[in-house]
RNA sequence: GGGCCCGUGGCGGAACUGGCAGACGCAGCGGCCUUAAAAGCCGCAGCCCCAAAGGGGCGUGUGGGUUCGAAUCCCACCGGGCCCA
């Protein structure tokens, strides 16, 4: 009926040993892989000493390479994970292998929400379920081979790593930001200033230098009132603001994790309420954080991505005296060029003006519409407000504002398309130059003068771009004829003059909003007392250890409360249990602890530091581990040397991170301005999906992947290119790669998909070229049926001078972390070599040595069977012999008109004149030109042309 | 809508600084080995045309330009991705 065969079990891949007895398999493969792993641990083969420690080489260069620590979820890694830890485990194993100070860490950034939605689902405890996704983060990692230095490995929820972030945040309450020195100090050195009266407090609550003509407040203040002052001048801070509370999650989110109105993390609603929140000032260092941008060896997009997000605009503030009621009206304005044409004033909602309009006037007749509008304006996110929405809403305020220009009269508009939290809230209004501003006087019929003239061919809408100022003089303010740049400075100097304002530059960078109401994350080492002031917990008490609970529900309610708030015997307590020192509170004060926690950027912040010197007690970093590892050194100005994670970081995490790194360099606790001095992005590994016609997404695992139909149906469907996700059931587990394969086929594979930076899809059809690599450079010195070494005794010129190519090759590529042309330029001398009949001992000494980097196992396999003493990952590196690279005959193409016609074999040093002589005698040359040609071009090495 | 990046065989990709397009691998085809198959080894392989040997034409998203020479530089357009709005 059919031959027995069918019964047979299916095969998953070729790699299974079915072949002689000791040809490269996954079985033979995996025999010796855990071997290797083992024999790296015992040997300690990757630990790097410190300065100070037995075996530090103080002339070796340093190379502090980093990986961005992954979040260990349930699930384990997928074949995405490890692509980037492949790229760096490369070059640091061959940077080591020339001899270099390698620190290659790892560690877990184990803070964070999903694990605590797990608990929430299943009861479980977060440090648990972490505890135990580390476990198997760890596992997977440790089988694909990685040089990683375990020995410093920790996690973010170690106590003894948050008891230090603790310290880092208390670092920030205690500084404030002196903008003269353009740095952050301690706080005590300003009280020590203003009790000296060197510096002093102005009218405006403004630190100023002391300066005969300005009247000192700080003496005249209560204790009460200094305190609040310098709160309000440290680095962390408390502050009402209006934030993203999510209700489902429990807490409040960065304005950053809020997308559409919904939580970035789940999809869920989010409302807008005022809440007293930590702060961290990172405002203060936004000039500091756009202009040392310049320094770093950064991916240009990333650079992109931080000045857009940082936002500097320069521009002005200007005062629009009120009609009827008292004051001003503060707007800023990146085009004071442009105020001859600002017909009318638009405010925010949450605009103080509203309130106070509201009281004085009790004869509005619009007063209900203006209050529902308010109210209506409460909840709509800052993106909805500002996204581009034809119709625009608003009502009329009921007052006046006089231009300081034109001196009309105009009116003030509340508008929701003005943002409280950007600039003052409030505009003057150009909708002849303003896109937005001109939708709303379109809506509302409002006038629209042209007072700056734009490109001819401009018909319709509104020109924002530069021009010639028109329309624009009266009294003392003359701009027509002037460029944009030219008629700003003109303002500003003439607001200056006249009282109307001044320049100023502002920024799209918010402070950082520091707390979230959640569970597991750092708890704050600060109190409360009655009165409201905060003490902070004195160093030597940290960690402020976050106590176990039993029910991690979030309550919720649209008031939002932090999770630790329900534990009622950790919050009320006194202050010498907190530990805050007795010098600033008596130990038996009543005091309530800080209930909010950190959010999960915060451990993220600093984790590179603390793996110069994981195991200090004493201090968050040990000074001389730090500085000969990130400070400045003779080719770097100092930070990590190469820092490799995906691009989705590349706002917040390398943000915040570099925000922390100036703050504690300011208080000279660290060398270097930045953290990561050279930067890389490897590519997103996406997966093949399948579509159906009307665009829909199939499992792959329901597709016919030969005919390209979906099974069920038997209906067409399209191949894609989709990220792994669950959902399409096209994720790839390493471990299935590994036992199919090796994980030194795994580590090939992933590095010979394509360029690291490139984003590429997983093709499980294309594995098997990089395994039948691994098994011609087994096969080429290992006899298959004996398991004996089989060499040569006599090396082939060839293969010799091959060898010492391939070897430069690889170092180039390595060094581009240019793997895949690497890879091949190996797959290209092992194919010559098998041809040219073998290699000799010495030679595989060499070639292993130049493997490794990439099959670190197979490597060490291979010369430990030729009785190599020591670790191959230990060696060093092959030489190259420069003279093996050159040859002494160069073939030449030689096209006649940019066409190939022939080729020409040529001494490689051979001279212009020479190579023209050649050429021209060349016989199917000689047949196509007549006469002497007009032009020869030739191009040493490379290419004649031939111009007839 | 604005900014940035990218388009190369059936597929992943290679190509130094403007100098032989398609390295290397997958898939494919032919041969050897084998009772047979798998594996392995050797070879072919961008597309089109001339029956073939040999040779010719076209070819790096499309159209133009610069150049002795363009995948590479410039302009416009089409398509895709990322970021901002």
């Amino acid at each position: 009926m059919h031959d027995s065969q069918e019964n047979l079990p299916m095969k998953t891949a070729e790699a299974s040993g079915s072949g002689p007895a000791h040809r490269y398999s996954a079985e033979l493969a995996s025999s010796f892989e855990g071997k290797w792993q083992s024999a790296w641990e015992t040997e300690e083969a990757f630990q790097t000493p410190n300065p100070g420690d037995k075996g530090f080489d103080p002339e070796a260069e340093r190379f502090y390479c980093l990986d961005m620590f992954p979040y260990p979820s349930g699930a384990g890694l997928h074949v995405g994970h490890p692509v980037g830890y492949i790229g760096s485990d490369i070059i640091c194993r061959y940077r080591r292998m020339l001899g270099q100070n390698v620190l290659h860490p790892m560690g877990w950034d184990a803070f964070g929400l999903p694990a605590e939605q797990y608990a929430i689902a299943t009861g479980v405890h977060p440090q648990v379920t972490t505890a135990n996704a580390i476990e198997t983060f760890r596992r997977q990692l440790k089988q694909i081979g990685f040089s990683y230095d375990w020995s410093r490995e920790f996690a973010t929820m170690d106590e003894s790593y948050y008891k230090w972030t603790q310290w880092i945040w208390l670092q920030a309450w205690s500084a404030w930001y002196d903008n003269a020195a353009d740095r952050a100090r301690p706080i005590q050195e300003l009280v020590e200033a203003l009790d000296a009266g060197t510096l002093l407090i102005n009218a405006d609550g403004e630190v100023c230098a002391a300066d005969g003509d300005l009247q000192n407040c700080w003496p005249e203040l209560s204790q009460q009132e200094k305190r609040q002052l310098l709160d309000g001048k440290r680095l962390a801070y408390i502050d009402e603001q209006i934030v993203n509370w999510c209700p489902k999650l429990g807490t409040v989110l960065a304005n950053e994790e809020v997308i559409d109105g919904r939580s970035e993390r789940g999809g869920h609603p989010v409302l807008r309420r005022p809440l007293r929140q930590w702060m961290f000032r990172i405002t203060a260092y936004a000039g500091r954080l756009l202009d040392s941008l310049e320094d770093l060896d950064w991916p240009e997009s990333t650079r992109m991505q931080q000045t857009t997000w940082i936002g500097r605009s320069e521009g002005a503030d200007l005062h629009f005296p009120l009609i009827g009621i008292e004051g001003c009206l503060d707007v800023f304005t990146t085009r004071p060029d442009t105020i001859f044409g600002a017909t009318f004033m638009v405010i925010a909602p949450e605009h103080p003006l509203v309130e106070r309009v509201l009281a004085s006037k009790s004869d509005l007749d619009n007063r209900d519409e203006i209050l529902g509008y308010v109210e209506a304006a409460r909840n709509r996110s800052d993106v909805d407000r500002m996204a581009d929405s034809k119709t625009k809403t608003g009502v009329l305020l009921g007052i006046d504002a006089v231009n300081p220009a034109t001196k009309d009269a105009i009116p003030i508009w509340i508008a929701d398309y003005v943002l409280m939290g950007y600039g003052h809230g409030a505009v003057m209004a150009v909708p002849g130059h303003d896109e937005r501003d001109h939708e709303f006087a379109t809506q509302f019929d409002l006038p629209i003068l042209e007072v700056v003239e734009g490109p001819e061919n401009q018909t319709d809408g509104c020109w924002s771009g530069n021009g010639i100022a028109i329309h624009s003089s009266s009294g003392s303010l003359k701009l027509d004829g002037l460029s944009t740049t030219e008629a700003k400075d003109v303002v500003i100097k003439w607001a200056e003059t006249e009282g109307h304002g001044h320049g100023r530059t502002t920024w799209r960078l918010r402070d950082w909003l520091f707390s979230r109401q959640r569970y597991w994350g750092e708890p704050f080492p600060i109190v409360h007392t009655e009165d409201g002031a905060q003490y902070p917990v004195s160093s030597g008490q940290l960690p402020v250890s976050l106590p176990s609970i039993d029910d991690y529900a979030p309550v919720e309610t649209d008031d939002p409360q932090p999770l630790l708030g329900k534990v009622e015997e950790w919050i009320h307590t006194t202050a010498g249990e907190a530990g805050v020192d007795p010098d600033l509170l008596a130990p038996d004060t009543p005091v309530r602890r800080e209930a909010n926690t950190m959010p999960g950027w915060a451990g993220s912040c600093w984790y590179y530091v603390r793996f110069c010197d994981p195991h200090n007690n004493e201090r968050f970093v040990g000074r001389e581990a730090e500085q000969y590892w990130l400070g400045p050194k003779e080719s770097s100005a100092g930070g990590v040397d190469l820092y490799i994670g995906g691009a989705e970081h590349a706002v917040l995490h390398l943000l915040y991170a570099r925000f922390w790194n100036k703050l504690l360099h300011d208080l000279g606790h660290l060398s270097s301005d930045e953290p990561f001095r050279r930067l890389f992005h490897q590519g997103l590994l996406t997966s093949f999906a399948w579509k159906r016609e009307d665009g829909s997404l199939v499992p792959v695992d329901e597709v016919d992947e030969e005919a390209e139909v979906e099974k069920a149906t038997n209906a067409p469907v399209e191949r894609i290119i989709a990220k792994m996700s669950k959902s399409l059931r096209n994720v790839v587990n390493p471990d299935d790669v590994i036992r199919d394969y090796g994980a030194d086929t795994l580590r090939l594979y992933e590095m010979y998909m394509g360029p690291l930076e490139a984003s590429k899809p997983w093709n499980t059809r294309d594995i098997i070229g990089v395994f039948r690599f691994l098994q011609r450079v087994w096969r080429l010195v290992i006899d298959e049926e004996t398991g004996k070494t089989q060499l040569v005794d006599i090396p082939d010129e060839s293969v010799e001078r091959l060898l010492h190519r391939t070897t430069a090759k690889v170092s180039d590529d390595i060094e581009k972390m240019a793997y895949n042309t690497a890879i091949a330029a190996m797959i290209e001398f092992v194919n010559a070599a098998t041809q040219a009949g073998g290699i000799t001992a010495n030679q595989l000494d060499r070639l292993s040595r130049v493997l490794c980097p990439f099959a670190p196992h197979i490597a060490e396999e291979l010369r430990s069977r030729l009785g190599c003493e020591g670790l191959c990952s230990t060696a060093s590196w092959p030489e190259v012999d420069p003279a093996m690279l050159k040859d002494q005959i160069v073939v030449l193409p030689v096209q006649i008109s940019g066409k190939v016609r022939a080729r020409i074999e040529v001494p490689t040093d051979a001279g212009e004149e020479e190579v023209t002589k050649v050429a021209l005698a060349e016989p199917t040359i000689a047949s196509l030109i007549e006469g002497d040609p007009r032009k020869v071009i030739v191009i040493p090495g490379r290419i004649v042309n031939i111009i007839p």
